[in-house]
DNA sequence: AATGAATGAGAATTCATTCAT
DNA sequence: CATGAATGAATTCTCATTCAT
């Protein structure tokens, strides 16, 4: 693909991510999201093959974001403790800084336009984490159980949070952040 | 006239939380629920205002009734862990035996359709657990955070574990469950 | 009927036509009419065959209020030309005072919903004037042409200066309605 | 792309023209329009933004025809009277001869869909009217009263003939015609 | 007489997508 | 590649009316 049309798949993703942020996904529509990005309804035919298609990439797409920066300059090779607690922080912040995507992905994660196959792609940026996860299982530093739990604890709360203060259902506190990373290391931990 | 008939707006419920569950949200229309239910699409609205009216209407009842399974014969007596793990042992049961309710009710609580009012009427039923968490902070049980990060703890990622679960992404173990507990509590404890 | 009803069929007809003039012929259902009048729609089908029927005799019922007022004390005795110009004076009060019914008279007169039959009684309740007419002819006071001609030379600029008054396109003024009456006697005299 | 065709346009206006004066505003729907012009009811969306737009746009359409023909090949430079006379006839014809075009005029300029913009720019289109009576009543040739009377007793009562006419109340009478436009300048005259 | 419940028919409008240019 | 035009299918919701009580 030529330059042009990365910027044009970029417009088209950025448009749905604001729509579906507003409007939510069945309310986002693709002749909204071809307006919104400055082109053509059928425009967005010549480089997706449907909106299903669509929405998939720009799931890929953001988590691929995400784990970059979630995993920039990532270092093997200090403590599992310090690891576990730097990217959690880092995650935290990047959802926090980037809540148009993050709550595209809350949003989409729960459709059934998500195909299984992107879900599994997604999860498998992460890769480093379950790396992580076995270390530290490995050397008992974790508790002996599946890493998909080690996952959930790692996340899943903060997550929650992040959507309540979103959502206006809380404020933002740094303490609170503290204490969440020290809860999900309590809840891991051996 | 004739008889208002209660059984009716079960049904309508009935096919509705089926329907999303197989078709997602904004692919369930109005007049397939009406089908499903064995009703004239215009006969929903004499009960309901709208498509949101019915679907927040929705969520409440399956809200409440989730609140009066898990409480059901709430023990205050009883020591706080026993307390904490005993509810969130029958909150998964519930969620796992009431999968159609459950899976609805995650679905819905992404969507712009919930309205803040209907969203904090449904946290309200849950408020057996929040005194829980006020007793245990004043009794130095649990850790003197906001009760919210509790809640989360307490809930978040068991719920993801069973959406995992009913999403065939992981397998159902009864040993998975006690380590959630187990982690749960690690979590919130002082 | 007894006094209730006709208590419940003066409600009907203000709702229809407090509702018509707001939201125009199409925009008002019987069920809205049924609510602002304080009752079920259903009874409305008591007091009438359908919605056609209502509005037949709702405008039946406005002409005839207006011709009582019009040719309340109408007194034959008097000059013809004093006979027009008082006629049109309280013609023209009427419909002032009464913008309501007048305006809902106007909208239902270009409708198809109004019967012909029904045009022609609400006609032939204003007789006198057309006695009148031929009166003034028979005495050379007026052309001699048909009775229609002079009835609208009469009464259809009055009319428009009242709607145009009403929607807002121009202002009242005592001037201006002293010089239609002169006009439309100019139009119609000999 | 396709190229858009101009007479699609006025099939639409065509057939909305024709189902309003057979079954009045309120009894003609999109897609009975559509089906009549021979297009999918979709399709008029493509070119009018919704119901409304598209009877504004038909109002004006239809105004600016007549205003067309009623001021095509306007003499300035003959007497008032003769001006007058002139351009009533040429109005009375064309009603008579586009009575479909008239009846939706009459109908819709009732209606409240008609927007007071769309009105306003139908009635600049008879700008020379409002000349004419300037310049008469600046050579003492009409009556010293505003403009807009003038305009009343120029067109309503042959407005009111035509449409008695076309509702088989009265009969369409050469005379009749001749009489109403004497009867109409004895109003406005000196 | 009065009415809440019920509904089939139909309303306006939107949608995802295709196609010819 | 890009897109305006076009549309069948679907959507939410309203309506006039009927009916059992």
């Amino acid at each position: 693909m030529r330059l042009k049309d990365e910027n044009k798949i970029e417009s088209i993703f950025n448009a749905a991510i604001q729509l579906i942020n507003e409007h939510g996904l069945s309310g986002t529509s693709m002749s909204k999201i071809a307006k919104k990005a400055g082109l053509s309804a059928s425009t967005i035919y010549v480089y997706f093959e449907n909106k299903e298609d669509m929405l998939n990439k720009l799931y890929l797409n953001v988590k691929k974001n995400m784990s970059q920066e979630v995993f920039y300059n990532y270092d093997d090779s200090i403590s599992i403790q310090s690891a576990f607690e730097h990217t959690l922080k880092k995650f935290i912040n990047f959802i926090l800084t980037n809540k148009e995507e993050f709550l595209f992905l809350e949003q989409f994660s729960n459709s059934p336009l998500l195909h299984m196959l992107s879900r599994n792609e997604g999860t498998e940026l992460f890769e480093p984490i379950f790396s992580l996860f076995e270390k530290g299982k490995s050397q008992n530093v974790f508790k002996q159980v599946d890493s998909n739990l080690l996952h959930m604890f790692m996340f899943n709360p903060a997550i929650q949070y992040v959507k309540d203060y979103l959502g206006g259902r809380c404020e933002l506190n740094q303490d609170d952040i503290e204490k969440i990373i020290q809860m999900s290391w309590d809840a891991v931990k051996a």
